[in-house]
This record gives C-alpha cells, structure tokens and sequence, in this order.
DNA sequence: TTCAATTTTGCAAACGTGTGTAATAAACTG
DNA sequence: CAGTTTATTACACACGTTTGCAAAATTGAA
C-alpha cells in the first residue's frame, strides 16, 4: 500500500487555516500578501510533514506544467545521445523537466505512429512547449503545423522549419569550409559521402557546402550515398574510392571511421594517401589514428540557444527568428599537411 | 492567442448528453454501458472537433498519468544515449511516456541537486513509476528509499540495488570471461583499466571478475584507474603499460580506444604487443583497427526487461527479483590468437 | 397491462491547486 | 473617534476527467 500524499489542505488543517493562505504562503503570490507569522508558521508545518505540491494539479489548475516535450531524430543516430544529453542539462539548468521522445522518420516507414502520434500525446500530457528536432523534410512544416495544431509553442533545431523559430547550425558553410580546407591542402578529387545535397535535411545542407566550394574552384563534385548505419556505410563505401578520390568528406565522424576500416584493409593510408574529414566531433574522434579532422557540431550550445529561444517564447514575447550556430573545422591528422598525387581525374 | 481545447462537456452540449456520458462513450467503462447509438454519435463528434484528452486532468482524476520517470546516469557516459533510446523504444511500444533525467553523480559533487532531487520533481510530476540506473553506491538503497518514500514503484537497472527489483547485468562473469580468455591465449600480466573492484557500481563488478579469474590462476591483478573522461583516461594510462603488461581489460570501449592511440604513439602494436579488450559493444567497436574485442552490453534487452517489470509492477503483481541479463565476450582482432613474450612480472 | 429486471443516462462529488472577490482586521488620517 | 486606506484572511469557484449512486428509460415476462 503506498502512502497517501500530503496536500496543502493537510496543513491549513493542522494551523486552523484556509488552504488559500496556505498556498498563497507557499507560492510568494503578488497580489496578496500572508503575514510573516503565518507564512513562517505555513512552512515549519510543511517541512514537518515533508510536503511536496502536486504538480499534475499545479498545472491542471494553471495551466503551466514546467514540462517541455522534446523530440529528437533517431536518424541522427550516435549523435541523438549526446543531444538529448545536453538538452536535458539546459532544460535542469532553467529548471524545467523533459518528456522524451525518438521520433520514428517521418514518411512511409511509420505514418501513423511516428512524430505526429508522439506530439499528441506530448501535448495531451500537458508540455508547455515543443522542441523538435526538424529534418528539413519537404512539407515538414506543415506536418508540424497540422499535429500541433497551434496548442503549444514550437522551437526547432538542427534545421529550420519555415514558420517555426529554431536553432540551426551551419552545416553548409561548415562543409563548404572543410572543402576548401582539403582544396587549400592540393586536393582536387574529393568525394562526398553523404545525403543527396538537392533533398532536404541537415546531410543533405553538408552536401550543398561541399557542392558550392568544388564548384567555385571549377572542380567536379562526386557523391557515394550513405545509408542508415553510419560506421558501416563508411566502411562499404570506402571500396570504391580506390584510385578515385584523393580526399573524402564525411558526413559524420562515424562514417569516416568506417571508411579508416575499410581504406585500411585495401592497403590505403589515411592521409597518406587519403585525406578524410569527419562531422560531429565525437568523443573519440580524437583519439583514432589517425586523428580525425573534423566539422565540430555544438550539441551543448545547440541545446542552450532554443531553450534559450523555447523561454522567451513561454514568456509570451514573440520570437520569429532563426538562430544560426556557426561550426567550426576542427584540424587535426587525418588530412595530413599537404596533397597526394594530383592526377588526372577519372571522368 | 493559442487555441482554446475541446473537452467532453464541448462535445456533450453539442450532442445535448451529460458529460458523464461522453466519458463512458469514449472510455468503454466496463461497470456503465452506452448504447451503440450513442457511443457512435458521441465518437463521431469527437472525431469532427479533433477532441484530444486531457491527459493531465485524466490522470489528476485517475492517479495514473502513462509517465514513467527514467534516471540515467551521467557517468555512463557515451552509453547512456544507447541506453536512452533503448528505453525510450521499450516505453513506446508499451504505450507509455518518459520523463527523462540524467543525474549528477550521488554524493559529494552535487549533493543537493542530484538525483535524490530530480525524484522528487518526478514524482510531484506524477510520474507512475520510476526506472533508475543504479551504481551500486553504498547506501544507495537508503537515500532512493528516503526521496521515493514508497511513493511510487521503483525498478532499478544495470546493478542491483537491495530491496528493489531490478535487471542487472553480469558484469563480474563477463569480465571473468574475458580475463579467461586472455589467460587461455598465453598471456599473464594482465592489467585492468577501471574502477576499484572492492567499491561499488558496475564498473567494480567488472573489476572482481578479472580479479577472481587473476587469482584462480594464480595471477597478480593490477588495476590502473580510470576517471570520468573515459577516452582520455585510456590514452593517458596507456604510458603505463610498456614493459609492464601484454594484455589490458579497459571498463569500456572508449576507453580502450584511447588507449590504442596512447599505445599507437608509444610504438606499441595491438595487439601484436599488447592485446585488448573493451566493454559495450559500442557502434564503432567493430571497425576501429584493430577491431575491438570486447563484452557486449544488450542495452535493448535491459530497457525490455526493466520496462516488463515495471509494467507487472503497475499491474499489482509483486516482483521481488533481480533479472540477471548475461554478458557474452564479442572476439574480433584486438587480442590476436596468441600471446606475447610472457617474461618476468615487474612485482 | 403491470411489475420486475435490465440497460442507459444524469447528478454530484472528488482529485489538489490557484485566484478573483468579498470580508474582516489592522493601521493610519484628520 | 469616525472615516479611510491597507494588510491579511476566507469563501467559492475553476480546471477536465472519472466514478458511485440514483434516476429514467427500455425491455421482458406473466
């Protein structure tokens, strides 16, 4: 048999008072104020009996439940961990509790009981605010709009969502960076392994920085697709850059150390004779050998700006902004320090 | 200005019932029946208005709200996003919702704000039950006992925690493998890269399986310790190693990846000159070079099993039992086929 | 047709907290 | 001291749902 709770009535009962100034005592309110004898009194009483306010009734009654939905990517995959990670830090920090949840991917695979079906129950549970982890998808926004429906205030991250204020990083730049990194260091022939760079999405966003770089230096782009699982597909696709590429781009740290795997077994050095590029600097991109240069991807800071963003929205200011994170190259082995063989290119 | 929220009475007036009815109508109450006809209008409406439950207010009448409250640990690292989505899934698929904490370390670092603290704001919250990755701590069972006060079922996972059912896994007969393993292969000067195996916590347990193996053979155990940063540590003990061990046992595969790099830059091949074993069967594991051997950590089996207690739990039943999950040892590469000059001990 | 049995519905209370309005008590003002 | 302001407290209702109990409607049987 579990206990039966305390409530504020339990103490207005014990001190002869109403429950009404037993709230007002605990809860500072403005507009009425409790005599310091009582409120003193009120909270040795609540202390004794180690009384805790049912927030299920707290926000039933208000409305506010300091509770935020948030809903990562599964297809973000290693990297999920580490984000839901950091947002549950941000959200302790601005003291509000997370309702979790891996949004299965959008589309086919799970029509019903994916993203949509978890922001309906998110939202009947009572969240006071919605972070989303957007995909970039094509008509995610209207998805977003149609589930939620105008109940609660949305912030989206990792990529925006048109209508909706989020926090995205600059996966463009920061790969159009890294290209001209590799560029800078002789290389010419560098593949991509990633998303479509004309489809949606923050792969797909590396994809275009890359696109944009090669072009400008009148270089020809060229993708191998990853699938789902990142390290693996690496690996796989580490086959066919033999005599091809001299530099690879990948779209996380973990599908280049696939790829490491893979050149390894072929009898190609990284940087030696490929350079590699990772995304995401993860906790051991450090620490592999070679290295691993890498576009640094900010989960905590991330996490920071759109609760920073998802408060002021609860705060009733209007916020219809996109926040834009830079992402910085992180330098470290796995490009070597200068080129290897530039010859002539097979197409 | 956010949309006002369909309730029963809405649906009730436009279809001049009570509200009661619309209750019955949409929950198929088993005491009180509605007749067909009514349950279809009833359904039909809500349907038009795009009726949600309140699930606060549901469960603010029922006392169940569908919430469990998850504790990871911070000091799982890497893991515990693996270990998250894990749960996640497990909850999702038996239709409930997860309120997710990471908790500071029990004890001195954040003696206050801790995981005794998030219970607390869990259970206000209304949580129905609470899953806590255990460490084993001394007294651990007190301090959940004080903050839950029987308040709400508690499962516990990853380590036993006396008193409350849980599944744990077989860390020490796992870690007795693998030490067996090394042994069968030749080798002799083992050293364990890890917590201290007389105090508490899952990392421990490891420890007192290489250290019951060690002494069975007649060995001498050598512990090397580990901090928080679990990748650096291995990098940073590794300049221990030389001359001093052919085989290491590292408390995870992170850290047994810093140490291959440590190794790397001191000369010392694995696993021609030192073999090595890792712990959890992370993504990477695989395809680090050489590939890791190491004892693998069935997250999703754990979240399974945790889940399915606590749902037995929920239903009445008492569990008293500890599930013991097995740890199998993943051979790849990194421990060769045979071992390496064992020549005389340093001790 | 009439009474009993059964099915269907409604009323009212309950869950714990917050809050607007009114009432009381206390403290000023002249 | 009467009148006015101010500080403190209480009453009552709201939030959306479930549920025990009673009332009404329907059905069945004699």
């Amino acid at each position: 048999m579990r206990k039966k709770r305390v409530t504020i009535k339990d103490i207005a009962r014990t001190l002869g008072v109403s429950h009404t100034t037993v709230s007002r005592a605990l809860s500072r309110s403005k507009s009425h104020m409790v005599s310091d004898e009582t409120r003193r009194r009120v909270v040795q009483v609540a202390e004794e009996f180690s009384y805790r306010p049912n927030l299920l009734a707290k926000g039933f009654a208000t409305g506010k439940t300091g509770t935020l939905g948030l809903l990562a990517g599964e297809n973000y995959q290693e990297q999920a961990g580490k984000q839901i990670e950091s947002f549950l830090r941000a959200a302790d920090e601005r003291n509000y509790r997370l309702l979790v949840g891996m949004s299965a991917e959008w589309g086919a695979s799970y029509p019903e009981t994916g993203q949509a079906a978890q922001m309906e129950q998110f939202i009947s549970s009572g969240i006071d605010g919605l972070l989303i982890q957007a995909m970039g998808d094509e008509g995610e926004s209207e998805r977003i709009l149609a589930a939620v429906d105008d109940r609660v205030p949305v912030v989206t991250f990792h990529y925006p969502a048109r209508g909706y204020p989020g926090v995205v990083l600059d996966y463009a730049a920061g790969f159009h960076q890294a290209t001209e990194h590799l560029i800078a260091l002789g290389h010419r022939r560098i593949g991509f392994l990633g998303e479509n760079w004309e489809g949606p999405g923050h792969h797909a966003a590396r994809g275009r920085g890359y696109f944009r770089a090669m072009t400008e230096h009148g270089l020809h782009p060229f993708r191998l697709p990853v699938g789902r699982q990142q390290t693996e597909s690496g690996y796989r696709l580490s086959r066919e850059v033999k005599g091809r590429f001299t530099a690879l781009l990948c779209c996380s740290d973990y599908t280049a150390i696939g790829a490491y795997r893979g050149l390894g077994e072929s009898g190609i050095r990284v940087p030696d004779d490929v350079a590699i590029v990772g995304s995401g600097d993860s906790d051991v991109s450090a620490f592999v050998t070679p290295a691993l240069t890498t576009q640094s991807t900010p989960t905590r800071g991330i996490a920071r700006a759109a609760m920073d963003l998802m408060v002021k929205l609860l705060e009733g200011r209007e916020v219809g902004c996109q926040i834009v994170l830079a992402s910085n190259l992180i330098v470290r082995e796995s490009c070597g320090s200068r080129a290897v063989n530039p010859t002539r290119m097979p197409w």
